[in-house]
DNA sequence: CCCCCGTATGGGAACGTTAACAAGCCGCAA
DNA sequence: TTGCGGCTTGTTAACGTTCCCATACGGGGG
């Protein structure tokens, strides 16, 4: 059975090494005013019994108040759009010596503010969040208390912080500019949930196509709430039984457009963009055309800002917008573009 | 400009509701012994301060040491696989009221040192490790301490603790005796570093395979080191220029088996085989047989024996192999069986 | 001889919380 | 009346660290 040993304390090093638990701390931080022989014994002391310095507890004592641990509240983490994400934010982080607390939210206001409520009783330093559509009252007082917010993805309704997104409304407005261009008229709206802000300016891009040729919005085209793979294609399937079927389609996210995949021919008559690069994108039959946005790109400029924030920053909120890109590959195409 | 507001502490809470802050901290940590009309004061006070527990002043002071944090240390937090595994950590970590710290290797030893270290010095309960080929002595301190270790896809050389991976030499076995079985004679190895684990390992059971046939493996058939699809690729073109060129592909992970596909034609008379599963891997051309594994289970098994252990278990260290499954789509395949 | 200054070190208090114990109050039985 | 047990509440000290100030030493200038 194994034995816990207590770990050692500065106190526990100072005894060792003969000298006071303050010089101790000296020497662990690095500060002037030790002596390199008295530096050396401590030194000595701590590899002897294996010290490490409690963090925690400093940071309780330690005037300038930083844990210098940041917490990231995503969607959900399985999600390779988000491992990117997470994964810039992580190498921004470590590069500042920062530590970083992760958490999924699924999308439900209750767990987000579950979540978030666990990272500032840490006292993380900063938040970089992509909100749910829920209400973010309950951030006011850790901000006030000194914790930074930056959303990122989607803005927080009524949260005046800095914020990152990329051009949805754009990038789906070229998309299906796109389809228009090569004559399609009959161009379905395959979306995920409505309440997502994303999925919003998506569709509010696609309506902006339509109307700049002069074409009105048919309900019929345009289904909501495809959560995934199996919805996408049940939603294909009834929009293809239609009297006038569409001859091309808008798909909103990378979920919607495989799960289409399935219900076409190889190839197929019918048209396709999506939202949403993802590897392999190119090697399908037909080869899909999407609009690609970077998430790695997103982590990082979220994470810088917050880091400036962090730093002292007390300008009014920015709003930073990235651009998208369309590739096309499908019919069409002026052959494979990729990064 | 804004005005950073000292953050409120059971002092303040304990002046506003006229009580000691020993009250409002059993008020705030649900324990029995207050008045109902004392709780309600107390309520009413923290409702109207904003005040939250400092929890690491908690931890700090608590007898049973317990942070209810968990540290969780990948190669790639940005790879799918590892993100599913991290997305299953954290829903158990979830439930059972835990946060979680991630952080990347990137398969280096110093910066999984350094990615530990911070994690200890903030006296994490536990870690969830894919080990780097590194040695790991730095680690005996902690676990004295308390700090419980589990490792997940690899063993840890040298670390006796509770280990969960899967059957990759089995699972290679199976792969390359399928191609075997359709008549397959000279199949080549495409594999990743051979530092790594689990790459020695599929290598070992291509030649089980190999062997149970009688045939002897032949080198100039065997590429080691392949870290990107454009190495696979590269391979791919050297192997297939070779006087006795191979007739099928084992491929030791799912990005030389993305950047062999490229090398392909479609159709091509080249059999390949890979090893893990992938979305898409069913819509390719020629479409991909696997050995796919289970990174949620991966996770959610090392995370329900790390908590075990965090609960006090101190039986012998455990090691959990995890089974893989053959996916056959490929020619000679009997229909996409996926999940 | 004294004074002053710079460098190295230590002592006490404090960060925000909780463990351990003590004290006050009530009612009820002896 | 006393004594006792249960319930609520408060007091003191401590967790491991660092801030703030005090002290000791040594040397140079008067």
């Amino acid at each position: 059975m194994r034995r816990l040993v207590k770990r050692p304390t500065m106190k526990d090093v100072a005894r060792a090494a003969g000298v006071s638990p303050m010089t101790v701390s000296r020497a662990v931080s690095g500060e002037p005013g030790v002596s390199p022989d008295t530096a050396a014994r401590v030194e000595q002391a701590i590899r002897q019994l294996g010290y490490q310095r409690n963090d925690n507890a400093r940071n309780l004592r330690q005037k300038n108040l930083r844990t210098s641990t940041i917490g990231l509240v995503v969607d959900d983490l399985a999600n390779p759009f988000y491992a990117l994400m997470a994964r810039s934010v992580e190498d921004e982080a470590h590069r500042r010596g920062f530590l970083v607390l992760v958490g999924s939210t699924n999308d439900e206001p209750r767990r987000e503010r579950e979540v978030i409520a666990a990272f500032t009783a840490r006292q993380v330093d900063g938040l970089i969040l992509v909100p749910t559509n829920g209400g973010h009252g309950f951030l006011k007082q850790p901000m006030e208390g000194g914790t930074c917010v930056v959303c990122v993805d989607r803005p927080a309704k009524g949260l005046a912080v800095d914020t990152v997104t990329v051009d949805n409304r754009a990038g789906a407005e070229r998309a299906v500019s796109h389809l228009l261009g090569h004559g399609h008229t009959r161009i379905a709206y395959l979306g995920d949930r409505f309440d997502i802000w994303t999925q919003r300016e998506r569709h509010a891009g696609y309506l902006d196509a339509l109307a700049s040729h002069g074409i009105a919005e048919d309900p019929a085209l345009v289904r909501h709430g495809l959560r995934s793979q199996s919805d996408a294609a049940a939603a294909l399937a009834e929009l293809r039984a239609l009297p006038g079927p569409p001859t091309a389609l808008f798909t909103t996210n990378d979920l919607i457009s495989i799960g289409v995949m399935d219900g076409l021919g190889r190839p197929d008559p019918v048209a396709l963009v999506g939202f949403d690069d993802f590897p392999l994108a190119d090697r399908l039959s037909p080869p899909l055309s999407v609009v690609s946005q970077d998430p790695v790109a997103l982590g990082a400029t979220a994470a810088n800002l917050l880091f400036s924030r962090i730093d002292g920053d007390l300008s009014a909120p920015r709003s930073v917008v990235l651009l998208t890109r369309l590739i096309v590959r499908g019919s069409g195409s002026v052959g494979g573009v990729r990064g």
